[in-house]
DNA sequence: AAATCGGGGAA
DNA sequence: TTCCCAGATTT
């Protein structure tokens, strides 16, 4: 029996169900392909659901506006995925009839449609012998051929690239590339592959070299880059006791574009207050409407990304109703249920999650100006007002 | 070819 | 902590 035999008989009796599987819906698996782009599928799978519950077709999506596709996405990262989503389907829509492409080479036109993605795509949902060479594939063939190089390089694409293509069955590749994927992630798994139990355990390169942890080799990776980043809660508290407060959103050539957050100043390392106020930054808000006086102490929260650590502090700031300088520095004024629906990343939904209920508790607590520190006794009713 | 773009879960 | 996940795009 050939290795394509063997691996799809495994895999109709060990393959997950999957929800794009079943139908093959083209819409459907272009859009599981690009979640779970460098996303674990426990991850993914909740994200999957609401977003094909939210844009049900890619006339659905392409109508839809851009901020409301990156909130679906709030959370899941690579965020520029969600706006070459977007940016594809307004494509398929607005030059190209509605129609999705058909065959692979039409697909990698498409924005965030990589030699994967296309791949993917034109073997489950058209039938094409192409591969689909993700980590998983990638680390399963790897191993089972010894291959010593790297994805990382030309020379190390072309070969897993015509080896893929050497195995690929052309009566059902979608299933092969599928069953190859859910082998790698079930059984040649990165860490404890269980090798014991494998199917190929009698053929795998690596295994008989008990060198099965030397593969895939990889590039070294970039070290992380410190970054400090100054937050600003400037809020607003009405008579009635609503808070409203001011956010903008990101631009650039940077982490998190097109979601929102906070006023900001980055420095170059970790700021105090006194800092803060001697900076050039608040030289442009103070004596308009801000009085320069911190509401408590700033709180910090560390941000982990792959490539940066991001050394956050939040100071609140609370402003009278004649500060005008906010909205002509291009901020917008949101109450709490505003930016609720707005996408933001996951440090600001934990500084609003974790903090928020500071301001409103000073807000209840009355009208007192000078608070600068939160007394003991607001903290018990808290609870009284809110949800 | 190298740098960037998020966030989470597992070891 | 470190690794890496159904990678793609920009520099």
């Amino acid at each position: 029996m050939n290795f394509s035999s063997r691996l799809l008989s495994w895999y109709y009796r060990h393959g997950r169900d999957l929800p794009w599987r079943a139908s093959r819906n083209p819409y459907h698996v272009w859009v599981s392909e690009v979640i779970l782009q460098q996303t674990r599928m426990e991850q993914g799978l909740i994200y999957f659901d609401r977003f094909v519950r939210a844009f049900p077709d890619v006339h659905a999506l392409a109508a839809a506006p851009e901020d409301h596709v990156l909130r679906l996405w709030q959370g899941l990262g690579y965020y520029s995925r969600a706006r070459n989503l977007h940016h594809a389907a307004r494509q398929i829509v607005d030059d190209m009839n509605g129609r999705l492409p058909e065959t692979g080479k039409e697909w990698s036109k498409l924005r965030g449609v990589g030699p994967y993605t296309a791949g993917a795509i034109a073997s489950i949902a058209f039938n094409e012998a192409v591969p689909a060479l993700d980590g998983n594939t990638v680390r399963v063939l790897a191993r089972l051929f010894a291959i010593e190089e790297s994805m990382d390089v030309v020379k190390g694409k072309t070969i897993f690239d015509e080896l893929a293509r050497s195995l690929l069955p052309e009566d059902r590749p979608g299933d092969f590339n599928q069953a190859l994927m859910d082998f790698g992630s079930m059984v040649c798994r990165p860490a404890n592959p269980l090798c014991a139990e494998c199917i190929f355990r009698g053929s795998c390169k690596a295994f008989r070299a008990k060198a099965v942890n030397r593969f895939p080799v990889r590039k070294a990776k970039m070290p992380p880059k410190d970054r400090y980043f100054n937050y600003f809660f400037f809020y607003l508290v009405h008579p009635g006791g609503d808070v409203v407060f001011f956010v903008r959103q990101r631009t650039g050539n940077d982490i998190w574009r097109g979601m929102y957050e906070l006023p900001l100043l980055e420095t170059e390392w970790e700021m105090t207050e006194n800092d803060v106020l001697a900076h050039e930054w608040w030289a442009s808000f103070a004596g308009q409407g801000i009085d320069g006086v911190f509401t408590g102490r700033p709180f910090s929260m560390k941000q982990l990304l792959t490539h940066q650590r991001i050394h956050a502090r939040f100071f609140g700031v609370r402003v009278d109703n004649k500060s005008n300088v906010l909205l002509s520095k291009h901020f917008m004024r949101v109450n709490k249920e505003t930016f609720e629906g707005l996408a933001k990343p996951r440090l600001l939904e934990r500084f609003f999650r974790q903090h928020m209920p500071r301001y409103s508790d000073q807000a209840e607590s009355g009208t007192d100006a000078d608070q600068k520190t939160r007394s003991s006794s607001s903290k018990s009713n808290r609870s009284a007002k809110k949800s």
